[in-house]
DNA sequence: TAAATTATGTCAGTTTCTTGTCAGCTTGCT
DNA sequence: AGCAAGCTGACAAGAAACTGACATAATTTA
């Protein structure tokens, strides 16, 4: 999943940016308000943490101009303090969730991951296809119960393949879900990947179907369509 | 398991934390309402023994707003007299037990077991994986009614391990459950313990499986993935 | 109370796993 | 056939995890 970080302060900037690599997000930063906004013009992600308090343009402005636009990314705003007008402020402009610092990591993570859910999934913190189950809240995926051993690229695909609820899923479409602007990563390497995950998945009777010139997809092996 | 204990009489305080402290419970301590409650916000426990008579904030209330944010865990109160007015005031608040000052240690120690294994294991006081049992009630661990001899920690990490039932856990859930605030744990301080109780639980055929990335699994040995 | 034992964290060296790159092969289309 | 797209085994750098050795603290024993 791919997650846009607007964020000023150094420390918390740097700590996130880690924090959110390692549980498996692309991760982008972005230090004040107008880079982030030029950015969101074009750069479509799975959800944005935004601080309020930034150089240039305030993210009130920042959240308003996306909307103004159209864009439904879920965003979940930081403020500096517990404060009650900001935080309806936030949501009038239409922010989905709103944390106060100070705050624990754990608990940004818990709600970044739910307003992923909300976007995708209805709300559910599982996705399943067939017997395989993934479960977004502690990124794990399992084929009947039988937890299977897959590496955080995979887990990534993996994840985007059943969000996609068997529809195709192309190549630039997985660019741009597994890997942040700063990892450059070839098309050969997700051929790569494709082809880990696929030897882990045949076990259990699914498949990852190429669509030649478009992308994967992902199937049962009996279903010959 | 972790407990928190709201307490703002110093003695009594000092005391419980030791005792339970011993018993193998990651202890979190703290002496009034109001950073009760915050800490309650994002922290979560296994048990919470609350004192009513707090400073700043009384226990009733703390209970109250830990309920309203939705928060299960189970609470057990601790009141200066053995007054019914209260007690039922505190069991309707969403308490799930009530011990009148001055009480047993042991008494408390027992309730406390029962919520934590009302929670967690269906009220029954033992725990078991395969051959392997583990009794919540005197904290021991036997294969074939063959007591093992484990540490403190070791003893920690395999409760948690055989509560999950088969699941992945995380280090940080280790973490979170092993260790109180004031002591520092490194991850590798986890691969260590769990090194050393893989040695003694090989022996009986079962395995702590690593899943890369993820954390721990208990599994039998035969039962290849 | 001092010595012995046990518990438990840190460290460092090693092993294992991850993942991108590359090269050569296969497949499908015209 | 010839080309482009895709597949996959091999490799290597780096990250994560393992574990023996050691240090220190807590507990028990004599």
């Amino acid at each position: 999943m791919r997650l846009l970080l607007v964020e000023d302060d150094l420390i918390l900037k740097d700590g996130l940016e880690r924090a959110f690599t390692k549980s498996g997000y692309a991760v982008d930063v972005m230090c004040d308000g107008d880079s982030a906004n030029k950015l969101l013009s074009y750069q479509e992600y799975d959800v944005i943490v935004l601080d309020l308090g930034l150089p240039k343009l305030d993210g009130f402005e920042v959240l308003k101009r996306l909307r103004a636009r159209g864009n439904k990314t879920p965003v979940l705003i930081l403020t500096a303090l517990e404060d009650t007008q900001n935080r309806v402020k936030g949501l009038d402009l239409g922010a989905d969730d709103y944390l106060a610092k100070p705050f624990e990591l754990a608990e940004l993570e818990a709600r970044v991951r739910a307003l992923i859910r909300r976007g995708v999934s209805g709300g559910s913190a599982k996705v399943s296809f067939g017997d395989l189950v993934f479960d977004t809240s502690n990124r794990q995926c399992s084929f009947n119960n039988i937890p299977l051993s897959l590496s955080q690229r995979e887990l990534a695909l993996l994840e985007l393949l059943m969000l996609k609820a068997a529809k195709v899923v192309s190549k630039a479409k997985i660019l741009e879900h597994l890997c942040s602007w700063d990892e450059g990563m070839s098309e050969n390497a997700i051929e790569v990947n494709v082809s880990r995950l696929r030897k882990k998945l045949n076990v259990f009777g699914i498949e990852i179907r190429t669509i030649r010139g478009l992308g994967y997809l992902l199937a049962k092996l009996e279903n010959k369509v």
